[in-house]
RNA sequence: GGGUGAUUAGCUCAGUUGGCUAGAGCAUCUCGUUUACACCGAGAGGGUCGGGGGUUCGAGUCCCUCAUCACCCACCA
């Protein structure tokens, strides 16, 4: 097969990752007696489009995983999708919404069902568009967090937890979303700065102030700080009665230490019912609460005359009642203020206090390591003594920072869409409870709880829940345990060898994975994790829908410029952890790298090489471009073993055109070894293939149609002689000295002659990359002589025309006094002498040496001038 | 309030355990079209590594400090 003339990458990426398909090479074989590498791909959302997000994260788990391969390990790399329960729900209801239709006419059966329909047909997309990636996934394991294995699994882990006393059923504060009817977990809450008002209202004797005069109809509580002087005169628990918005009530003072004196009046009202720090203090001193708001955000019965007003409308009219009442001091204009909403939405959360399911993150119960912990002290324990290591290293004091401020994980949600939660109530005692794998006996008595789980609660099984065989999963006789035991996968990839994902979700996935898989399997969940930063745009900014003309789709840039493409722009600079900026110029930049690749194959194909033809090393070139091959070969590898992916690319980047391309190849037109090209290419694209892996396969496959290149691994490279890659190092050397001659002397026609062997030995590629001639050597007395890297060369110029040269000569004279200078000053210090190694000091040494030398030249040229 | 990161060429960024004339890509300029490639080649210019101090024979790299920017967490009556 020849290669077609210009780089086109949509014309083979689709059938090349067909015969990759085919071929079977990325199923996994945990029989395999090689070791064992794993990555769980973290599951899209099975309704997502791809972003170039994923684009990323997709990029650096391929590099992994195929470098791996190529290292001879056995590797699984597991795809898969997340059901992403709330976001999920919400695009099925807005498309009911467009049909008439809502879940609540439709009934939780029906809805579930269409839900399943409608995934159904949405994951094929995503994963379609995972495959255009050139992702090496093991689609034979495609798991779904609402496979019946999966389902099992979460069951078991929930009941376990329950029996455990690490899950309970409480009433707890918790972030309510009016608008979605359903509570989310701490972490899904953004804040939104805001400015509102500041209202201060007279509260009997005190002064307090609030920014939400409609939840205060239930305040009874005054709280002060006890060291407060203004306050002194009141006792703790002092009874007051007081005129409210709604009449008289009877107030409480509490004295307690968490009130800051300094803000506004230092008296506070509390509303244990809608606050989170207010609920703390009301359970510390076991205070009444009360609710005001309802769970659509209408105010309740307490409120008398403003009942059933939503917030926005109450608020005005409270406070002109106030005022009216002579109960407003005064407002304050332009308060800062954060609100709470759902990242998901953008409901305003609302607190409240519900009947949840929470996961304690305190209670010391959990055997790990042989002692009993908590979750907490585990999550911190695993960093800190060295089980998983998390790169970049500082993203450790984040990690533990957010576990500083754990509170119970709410893991009870009020959606459909969703595992249900495995509890039942007996009909005729609510508080009568119970949890199990399977409904209880009698069933026709007791009514499952209606809520589901928090859709990270089975994300966090992920790494080991995915590598249980599905037919253990359906055997019940079986425990967990048991199940783990008997998979064969899990006993091969697990812990997984790296989690690789974006940095801004190590709370919500990371953190609980390593919280749940330690509980359930006494195992980690991975070994390290690889945070990546956010894709930006050009200019720096988030990308969003919004602005197209900064955001890339990943899918737009594949049809193009191609997957590998994008996969070297992504990488090009990329640090760990940081974020990157991407733009255009950027892909188009690594779209003229891949068309440089293919150009220099289709140069070499020319050459009509192939694996029949013995390699041999024969010209200075040759060794040298083995050397370099060497070299470039050993450090990529050395670079994907850590994580360093630009390091390798930019090795990769600079072999091929400045080496192979720029070098290797134009000497090889002077002096041909077709099989040495096609030998260097071959192993080329060997190293390569992690990085682009569509481009190296489709000209592999047009070298040598017997195998896929993604089978292949590295290998070693064959020996040279290391003088003879010396010697051509000097003569590229020597070449570029000509080509500045011609240049400062502005000449377009230059001859040598020289004695030099190297020179002599060489002359067919001087002549060819420098384009100069041979002159005979009869008349060169008149000529000028240089010495260029030793070697001397006469020139067919005479000094008055050599004098342009001066400049350059004068040039380099100075940086190069300037170079013997700060060696001399180096040598001359007896500390540096006495206390640097002794490699170095020599380095230094010959390094002066040389510089010495080339002055001398230098300056022998320049002395001609000035005689003359 | 607590924390993290960044500050290196016009722009975007590398620079691993300190090691010797600080590197790339893009952009700019000059020259060139030759056995694959104009999605090309040969070159050039451009930096007191944010400021100050310290440790060291030696600091872009380590420590302290200040400044600016970005982000995270908590609190916000």
């Amino acid at each position: 097969m020849n290669l077609p003339k210009t780089y086109i990458a949509k014309d083979f990426e689709e059938t090349i990752y067909q015969k990759w398909l085919d071929s079977k090479y990325f199923e996994a074989n945990p029989k395999s007696n090689k070791k064992h590498y794993s990555i769980s791909l973290p599951p899209p959302n099975e309704t997502g489009v791809l972003h170039v997000g994923h684009s990323l994260g997709l990029t650096i788990e391929d590099i992994l995983i195929r470098h791996h391969r190529s290292l001879g390990y056995d590797v699984l790399w597991l795809p898969g999708t997340d059901h992403a329960a709330i976001a999920t729900e919400n695009v099925m209801e807005r498309m009911l919404e467009k049909q008439g239709l809502n879940k609540f006419k439709l009934g939780r059966q029906d809805f579930i069902k269409r839900t399943r329909e409608f995934v159904g047909e949405s994951r094929e997309i995503i994963n379609s568009q995972i495959k255009a990636m050139g992702a090496s996934l093991d689609w034979s394991r495609s798991r779904y967090t609402m496979d019946d294995t999966l389902n099992r699994v979460v069951s078991e882990v929930f009941v376990k937890m329950y029996n455990d006393g690490l899950i309970y059923r409480g009433y707890r504060i918790v972030n309510w979303d009016p608008k979605l009817q359903t509570n989310v977990s701490d972490d899904e809450v953004e804040y939104i700065e805001e400015k509102s008002k500041l209202y201060t209202l007279k509260f009997g004797p005190f002064e307090i102030s609030t920014a939400r005069p409609e939840v205060k109809f239930a305040d009874k509580y005054i709280v002060v700080n006890p060291k407060d002087k203004r306050y002194q005169k009141y006792k703790h628990l002092e009874t007051f009665d007081i005129d409210w918005i709604n009449g008289k009530i009877k107030a409480t003072l509490i004295k307690d230490e968490s009130v800051d004196p300094e803000f506004g009046t230092g008296a506070m009202t509390i509303t244990p019912w809608h606050s989170q720090v207010d609920f703390d203090l009301s359970q510390k001193y076991n205070l009444d609460k009360e609710q005001v708001i309802d769970f659509e955000g209408k105010l309740m019965d307490i409120a008398g005359e403003f009942k059933g007003m939503p917030i926005t409308t109450a608020r005005p009219k409270i406070i002109e009642k106030l005022q009216q009442k002579g109960l407003l001091v005064k407002v304050e204009e332009n308060y800062l203020h954060k609100l709470a909403v759902n990242s998901r939405g953008k409901g305003v959360i609302e607190p409240q206090i519900r009947l949840q399911w929470f996961v304690d993150v305190n209670k010391e119960v959990v055997s790990w390591k042989g002692h009993k912990r908590s979750f907490k002290q585990i999550l911190q324990s695993v960093i800190r003594e060295g089980d998983i290591k998390i790169i970049p290293k500082h993203f450790e004091k984040t990690y533990f920072n957010w576990i500083d401020n754990l509170r119970d994980w709410c893991i009870s949600r009020q959606i459909w869409w969703g595992h249900q939660i495995p509890a039942w109530y007996r009909k005729d005692d609510q508080n009568e409870v119970y949890v199990g794998l399977t409904p209880p006996k009698d069933s026709s008595k007791w009514q499952r709880d209606q809520d589901t789980l928090d859709t990270w609660f089975s994300s966090s099984l992920w790494t080991f829940s995915t590598l249980i065989d599905p037919k253990y999963a359906k055997d019940f006789s079986l425990s967990l345990e048991d199940m783990l035991n008997l998979s064969l996968d899990f006993k091969a990839y697990h812990p997984t060898s790296v989690i690789e994902t974006g940095w801004d979700i190590l709370f919500f996935w990371v953190a609980r994975m390593i919280l749940a898989t330690t509980y359930a399997t006494g195992q980690i969940p991975f070994k390290n994790v690889y945070l990546h930063g956010l894709v930006r745009s050009e200019n720096g900014k988030k990308m969003s829908k919004s602005e197209p003309d900064s955001n890339i789709d990943p899918l737009e840039v594949i049809e193009e410029y191609g997957a590998d493409s994008l996969r070297l722009a992504l990488i090009q600079g990329m640090t760990a952890g940081r974020d990157i900026r991407l733009g255009k110029s950027k892909i188009i930049t690594n779209r003229n790298f891949c068309n440089k690749l293919w150009n220099v194959a289709r140069y070499i194909e020319d050459k009509k090489a192939n694996d029949l033809n013995k390699v041999e090393l024969t010209s200075d070139a040759d060794h040298w471009i083995v050397s370099k091959l060497n070299d470039t070969t050993k450090s990529v590898i050395k670079d994907l073993d850590n994580y360093r992916f630009s390091d390798a690319y930019h090795k990769i980047y600079h072999f091929l055109r400045d080496q192979l391309a720029d070098w290797y190849i134009e000497a090889s037109k002077a002096s041909e070894n077709p099989a040495l090209l096609n030998y260097v290419l071959k192993n080329f694209l060997i190293i390569c293939h992690p990085l682009a892996p569509f481009i190296t396969e489709a000209i592999w496959q047009s070298l040598d149609q017997n195998d896929l290149l993604t089978t292949k691994k590295y290998e070693d490279i064959m020996s040279f002689d290391l003088k003879k890659s010396e010697n051509f190092n000097r003569l590229t050397l020597i070449v570029s000295e000509l080509r500045l001659i011609k240049k400062s002397l502005d000449i377009n026609y230059l001859a040598i002659n020289s004695d030099s062997e190297l020179i002599n030995r060489n002359f067919e590629i001087i002549k060819k990359l420098a384009n100069i001639q041979k002159f005979e050597s009869s008349n060169k007395s008149s000529y000028q002589t240089v010495r260029i890297e030793g070697e001397s060369i006469t020139l067919n110029v005479d000094h008055n025309l050599f004098k342009k040269y001066l400049s350059d000569l004068l040039l380099k004279k100075s940086s190069l006094k300037a170079l013997i200078s700060n060696l001399n000053k180096r040598l001359q210090n007896k500390s540096y002498l006495d206390k640097a190694p002794e490699e170095l000091v020599m380095d230094s040494r010959k390094q002066l040496h040389a510089a010495e030398e080339e002055l001398k030249v230098i300056k022998n040229q320049i002395d001609i001038f000035k005689e003359s």
